[in-house]
DNA sequence: ATGCATGAGAA
DNA sequence: TCTCATGCATA
């Protein structure tokens, strides 16, 4: 009830709720942006109240055409009304498929403001330890290697003239959307099987392939470049990562953006953040580190010149808006959750019906929430005990000196 | 920083 | 349909 939960999944294209013009290209860095966020939404959250508003459209239609090819600078997705569907900016995602390392979930739950009370005791599957960031042994499933390896290679060939600063080539790359992504078509072969076990991601019996050496050490050379890292290795990085780029003035979404002028793959702040946060699964962390990374040396390098970002804002898509589900029903979501992180359709929908929530909003609340098991980065920041496997006299200095404000 | 959402790919 | 990678919108 709280949340106006409408059910028009039909996308309806009218895009008739044009509030007003967008900003030209000459908007401020971030701010300027937001602003125009927050008219769009503010017209939403009217409805959302209930009010009589309008009716149905709750998706964003704002298409803001004018003048976009020129200032916008590249706009990723197209913005064509009807028929035309979103295109992403994604450039190399048929990379590894077939052959996740998932690891999984592990014990302890998240950190916000979490009831205490997550013990799955679902003993179909969920090993109970298996958080990737504790894991023991370095296993590198050789198709991840070559995913790796080879997404990173083959990621479009880039001008020799690009600079870290290329992040900020306003009104360069305008031309075409998406710069320089190479339409690759091939895909590597991914071949199913390289878990220890050989077992599928889908429903693994148990999961208990850690990565990086807690106890034994196992790892290697702290190469951490191209070879597959461990979780030692990321987190490390992740941390480097984050301190770097905020000496250096950098916002994450800074870098997403510096990513897709340099290298073709644009990313937002949310993965940026994730990523720092090690909030992604091991192999997606293993495939953006190489990028990062080579940003991170860029920026440094060329620390000094002048920066202008410029960020495009959504300039036109229509997304459902975001459902908020009240904290009761969340409670509901999540008991479910604890007996059954797999519904059926059929239990999918008796339950939406006795939540009066949608169904494909319950559908999607569960996927996110397996997501989340996956991965369970420490919230609070330190995973009690992730690190002090190691030497049991790991004294983590509460703060060292360069603790940024938050950004 | 994170919740809900979308979409491609694999089962 | 689920998983997985990602991101808009939000708290």
């Amino acid at each position: 009830m709280a949340t106006t939960a409408s059910n028009h999944y039909s996308l309806l294209t009218s895009s008739s709720s044009m509030v007003h013009a967008e900003p030209p290209g000459s908007m401020q860095p971030g701010a300027g942006y937001r602003d125009a966020q927050t008219l769009v939404q503010a017209d939403y959250t009217l409805q959302s109240n209930g009010h009589p508003l309008s009716h149905a459209h709750q998706w964003i239609t704002a298409l803001s055409h004018g003048g976009g090819g020129g200032g916008g600078g590249d706009s990723p997705w197209s913005t064509s009304p009807l028929g035309q569907q979103d295109i992403k900016p994604s450039v190399v995602q048929s990379g590894g498929r077939g052959d996740e390392l998932q690891q999984h979930q592990q014990q302890h739950q998240q950190q916000q403001g979490r009831p205490p009370h997550l013990v799955h005791h679902a003993g179909s599957h969920h090993a109970t330890a298996g958080a990737w960031r504790t894991g023991a042994s370095a296993h590198l499933p050789p198709s991840m290697a070559s995913s790796n390896g080879g997404q990173a290679g083959l990621l479009y060939s880039q001008p020799p003239g690009f600079t870290v600063n290329g992040m900020l080539s306003s009104g360069q790359p305008g031309l075409h959307h998406h710069g320089l992504r190479d339409a690759h078509d091939e895909q590597q072969q991914h071949h199913g099987g390289e878990h220890p076990g050989g077992h599928p991601q889908q429903h693994p019996p148990h999961q208990q392939q850690q990565h990086p050496g807690g106890g034994g050490g196992g790892h290697h050379d702290p190469h951490s470049d191209e070879d597959t890292p461990t979780s030692d290795d990321l987190e490390q990085f992740a941390k480097q990562f984050k301190q770097r780029r905020i000496k250096l003035g950098f916002t994450q979404a800074d870098v997403g953006l510096a990513l897709g002028t340099l290298y073709g793959n644009v990313f937002s702040q949310t993965t940026i953040c994730r990523f720092e946060a090690l909030q992604l699964s091991f192999k997606n962390m293993c495939k953006l580190k190489p990028l990062l990374n080579k940003w991170l040396e860029e920026a440094d390098s060329s620390s000094g010149s002048p920066t202008s970002i410029d960020k495009i804002a959504a300039q036109g898509r229509k997304r459902k808006k975001r459902t908020s589900i009240e904290v009761s029903v969340k409670g509901a979501l999540e008991s479910h959750f604890l007996k059954c992180p797999k519904p059926s359709a059929q239990e999918i929908t008796s339950l939406a019906d006795s939540l009066q929530l949608e169904k494909e909003v319950v559908r999607v609340w569960f996927c996110n929430r397996r997501q989340k098991e996956k991965r369970m980065t420490p919230p609070g920041g330190t995973l009690p005990g992730a690190e002090d496997v190691y030497g049991a006299s790991r004294d983590t200095p509460p703060h060292h000196g360069v603790q940024t404000p938050v950004q």
